[in-house]
DNA sequence: TGTACATCAGTGAACGCGCGTTCACTGATGTAC
DNA sequence: TGTACATCAGTGAACGCGCGTTCACTGATGTAC
């Protein structure tokens, strides 16, 4: 029957997501090297063989882990930028940024998982690419929309654009600026980098010691590198 | 003997650099979570708990990592910073980015040891503070003197300081950014997280697909970067 | 210079642990006639 | 609706591995008189 057949599928999929969720809290406490399906495995009240039914292998938990991590700060993005009106550009800026940064702090092994260091002997099959673009996805609809309104207004600090960024940027355009001349692709492109710098530098403690007031001086850069692309202050 | 004891200690110094040197060759191959006390001690022909006459534990073994670590990088962007005239405040910025970025990808793994996700488990003492440095003085260096100098010109693009932010720019000035105002060591600051999420992007992965050139992009960015906090272009 | 003693480096065995993965198996759940 | 068969989930034991750390020990190197 088909009912009864979705069931036990049903079934199978709640499992799927229980075992991954138990990985997500064990990579909270022990960080991505420290992953055991065995560990999980106990968590759970399984027999450590029986999460081979779900997972082939630690390397595919891992993969799932990273997928469900690239969509889960994705959605908190897409989210937080769909606050505001579309035409507030610098708002939905800040607001984006803010997400990435509150959902890092909220979810820091996540964050590290994906966008730290590699955890050794890993590699990332293909199937995460597609998730991984999506916060950039964000920040770049942003900047793409204010171009297009002929809202954008960068000061005129441009250096030289490299010689060999004419196709990284057309292939920029193709995924995540439509519409965005070459010098405003590269000027994305490094400030993405700089934010994501930002939360790196908070979150694998570079701040320790140095920033006290962390919110307000992330609000500070984050508004700062949206000036230097040409996202005038809102208010 | 004084000599015989020299001797008897300097073979010891030897030999604790050895094992550090060997340890960091399987840093490069296995991350900083799989390096292994045992398997250092096999590639020297000692047995393992030889190793424990050099290094009390594990984590004393990662903590001498981290230090050479910080004090090579730091060694190497001085270097680099000293090669130009005092006053060429852009062409020693650029240097002391370069080098940065070339050590980092010479040096992968350990660059990821000191400034990518922290290792799980393990907690850095506090004698890894003063070397952590090293780099930022260099940085800062350049931005204070270029001040001093009258040299510093940055775009009116600033955005409102934070509020609690007084305290940490005093901090900033008795350490790396003598003589910076409030505003130019939050820009410092700022900017400095933002060459290292450059270099951090990069090497985790970040640019797969995205940048090709990335000698020539590296360079306009942190060339943009050095303009933001008002180096001006020096030729 | 020579001897008695203390310090140190390195050995080898052991403790107790956790890991990923395989495999033959028992039942339960679903399917086809 | 009922029965025979196939699929699947979960079990428990095992393989072979590597790890950090401790400990009693043997020699060699240094020190003091």
């Amino acid at each position: 029957m088909n009912a009864s057949r979705t069931a036990r599928e049903r079934v199978r999929a709640e499992l799927t997501r229980e075992i991954a969720d138990t990985a997500r809290r064990h990579l909270a406490t022990e960080g991505a090297a420290g992953l055991s399906l065995r560990a999980v495995a106990r968590e759970m009240g399984m027999v450590s063989s029986a999460v081979y039914r779900y997972f082939p292998s630690r390397d595919d938990l891992l993969t799932a882990l990273i997928i469900d991590g690239y969509n889960a700060i994705g959605a908190a993005v897409e989210e937080a930028a769909a606050c505001c009106r579309g035409d507030d550009y610098p708002g939905r800026w800040l607001a984006a940024c803010r997400a990435l940064r509150t959902w890092a702090l909220a979810h820091p092994h996540e964050y590290a998982l994906v966008y730290g260091s590699p955890v050794p002997g890993y590699r990332a099959p293909a199937q995460t690419i597609g998730p991984a673009s999506r916060v950039a996805a964000v920040l770049g609809r942003i900047i793409s929309d204010a171009q297009a309104a002929g809202a954008l207004n960068p000061p005129g600090l441009r250096a030289a654009l490299p010689g060999g960024f004419g196709p990284d940027a057309e292939r920029l355009r193709e995924s995540v600026l439509p519409g965005a001349p070459d010098d405003v692709a590269a000027r994305a492109l490094a400030t993405w980098a700089s934010v994501f710098g930002m939360v790196s530098f908070e979150l694998f403690g570079q701040f320790e010691n140095v920033v006290t007031d962390r919110d307000g001086y992330y609000d500070y850069v984050v508004t700062s590198l949206g000036r230097v692309i040409g996202l005038g202050a809102g208010g």
